[in-house]
DNA sequence: GTCAATACTTTGTCATGACAAACTCCAGGA
DNA sequence: TCCTGGAGTTTGTCATGACAAAGTATTGAC
């Protein structure tokens, strides 16, 4: 007899009245119940012939809305066992957010400061990295981003020019992903390349560190769900200060 | 008139006597056919009606071929539109592999240095890296990494005595998430901090790098599909030599 | 008592059918 | 000419039914 606390997984409710997705639906409430603790850790979820049936939806459903929790890495399933929780959080795939976003997730108080901002064609390193042809007008950003009050990062970015109009005040007061998410730009792929080298005497000084400080380096292109690339990004971290965080789920 | 190849995605066809899943079969053929260039970029493949019917399978199971490679980003899909391709090659959400794995796959010739192997109770650190209880037994690694006959990462590991035992021959001559997978163990979920300090004189000598050369840190907890911790890893790499690279993509 | 065959449970795969929602395109009217 | 409306296309969601495969538990033979 493995003990779980099985069953009772009482009121998992659907609104067939609402536009959002039963399974979607489902997945929700299971989600908080297990964020929530009321399935623990190890117990045993309803098998979902059962569950579909309490529920009052069919058992494709159901088993859309497990799947979703699955791929998130709360649940596992075993056939011929059931479907245990593994997780109490998610575990996102990997964050596709900006540098910005997570700092005011975090509370520290991000501010920004825009050293240049300007159309000009792509050279061919950027070209390369958006995947558009070589003088393809882009809109080039070098910015200094402070978290707390301090230096933190020194960002480049280039946008292809017909994918969003932006002005300093924009990106002073906002971060990159979020003007590009309020234009309905959503970037869905993201290839990245980290790694480290030793501050330049400016970048040392710029960011408030001493020559020859460890930065880590970052450089990304991101895609809609379209292709489209929408941005390439070549930033220096303050290895002091920084480090990236990443969650990975592989099938 | 959206110029586009469509149609003859000519000879897919399903093997119903194959153990592999038709839609697997399907994905897999869809696959090679864009990956060859077969079905070029920006053209629409059929829609998931005619598809099926063509190949003598229902629609749910090309629409989950088809769902798994948007999924892998090669494709995209617009509700009144079509399946369009947007990438030729897969972009995996991340590689969940070994560093060995990746210099053996890059053709560089890894050798491996076993340090130390020695198994003990675990401390604070590590057992709150692996989620276990302190003073739980672990063996605990030391390597040193070579590429192409250079020093590239020194790697500290721990992985609890009861997931697999370890000789200082395997780990010379293979590569940790190898040596897991051939155990039956598959890593399928970790988390990874990514940083960057300067190397500390040690550091610098084994790594015949100078002293406050600037080295890629990463350390990673590493769970299998039960939930359970497989491995805790503490690396350093040249950055000179090394560096992350990952595919995003975020729903 | 131990071990192997059997029954049962639970997830995995697949088919068929139906309607909804988003998008494109064309025709008709202002 | 512009733009509005509707028809047509294509993906999105959902239901029902069926069988297969992989575990687990039980039963029965030795």
């Amino acid at each position: 007899m493995t003990s779980e606390l099985q069953g009772r997984v009482r009121p998992v409710e659907v609104d067939r009245t609402s536009p959002v997705p039963l399974y979607f639906q489902v997945a929700t409430r299971l989600q908080e119940l297990i964020e929530k603790g009321e399935i623990g850790v190890g117990a045993r979820i309803e098998n979902e012939v059962d569950l579909a049936e309490r529920l009052g939806v069919s058992r494709p459903t159901t088993r859309r809305a497990i799947q979703y929790l699955v791929e998130r890495g709360m649940l596992v399933r075993k056939r011929g066992v059931g479907t245990q929780v593994v997780h109490p959080k998610v575990r996102r795939p990997v964050e596709l957010s900006s540098l910005y976003d997570d700092l005011v997730a975090g509370d520290r108080a991000p501010r920004t400061e825009v050293l240049r901002l300007e159309v000009m064609p792509a050279p061919d390193l950027i070209a390369n990295g958006l995947e558009v042809a070589p003088g393809t007008p882009v809109t080039w950003i070098e910015r200094l981003r402070y978290a707390a009050g301090e230096p933190l990062a020194l960002m480049h970015n280039a946008i292809p020019i017909d994918v969003l109009p932006l002005t300093r005040e924009d990106l002073a007061a906002h971060g990159l992903y979020e003007l590009l998410r309020r234009n309905g730009l959503t970037p869905r792929i993201a290839t990245q390349v980290i790694g480290a080298r030793s501050a330049t005497s400016a970048e040392a000084k710029i960011l408030d560190e001493k020559r020859n400080a460890s930065l880590l380096t970052m450089t990304r292109t991101a895609w809609d769900a379209g292709g489209r690339a929408l941005e390439y990004g070549s930033h220096v971290y303050r290895a002091s200060r920084y480090s990236f965080e990443l969650n990975l789920s592989a099938g």
